[in-house]
DNA sequence: TCCAAGTACTTAGCATTGCTAAATATATAA
DNA sequence: TTATATATTTAGCAATGCTAAGTACTTGGA
């Protein structure tokens, strides 16, 4: 059922700011309570396509002190309209979905 | 996008009484207002999935006249079960959706 | 000090779902 | 007779997401 789903919030929660694979699922799942559950092997490979496809930019961090070295994240102009795309999809999907279970 | 939600609608459609697959694309393109167009070959491996897995029971018409003998497919009791299921399923799915695209 | 657990990223391989495309068959309309 | 509509079947493929495992570092507890 998430089918297409999972790179809009993605690309949701990378529009509030650069933020790196990790904490893209702990956000997942702490916003979906519970609903969304992201394996690392269901995540990273989004992220990867996204890359690829110009939706998002990464970059490393320079650690600080003991920190280990993050891979960021942050949208792209493409990924921007992306986003906005796929939000009115899912509107109209939902809204088409919603009211096909709700006949007579 | 559309994962797993198809499944589910012609579920919805056979709560309504025995339909067959043609019947079933034509129903689910006016209903949907065209937005879900499904060609055979998506369709009736889904009917025949539902069929192996029980959810759902068929039946070769008997044609009168000049008819061409038509596949009518009911919902099973499990058919049933299922169809409520994927209906709770699909409106925590959606509102859980729609919470994370509305924060902040 | 060692071991477990948490953080963080990567990759391989697989299952499911839905898609295109084509084949078959009959009825009807041009 | 040719195209179009109805009706079902099947083959093969692509996309998406899953499990599972491996690497590496840090932190906390025994």
């Amino acid at each position: 059922m998430k089918k297409g789903v999972l790179e809009m919030l993605v690309l949701r929660l990378l529009s509030e700011g650069e933020k790196y694979g990790y904490q893209l699922i702990s956000e997942l799942r702490e916003r979906s309570q519970g609903m969304f559950l992201l394996k690392e092997g269901t995540l990273y490979p989004i992220l990867y396509r996204m890359e690829d496809d110009g939706l998002v930019v990464s970059r490393w961090s320079e650690p600080k002190g003991k920190e280990v070295s993050k891979k960021y994240y942050r949208l792209a102009e493409e990924g921007r309209d992306t986003l906005a795309e796929l939000e009115g999809l899912w509107e109209a999907f939902s809204r088409t979905v919603d009211g096909i279970l709700e006949m007579e």
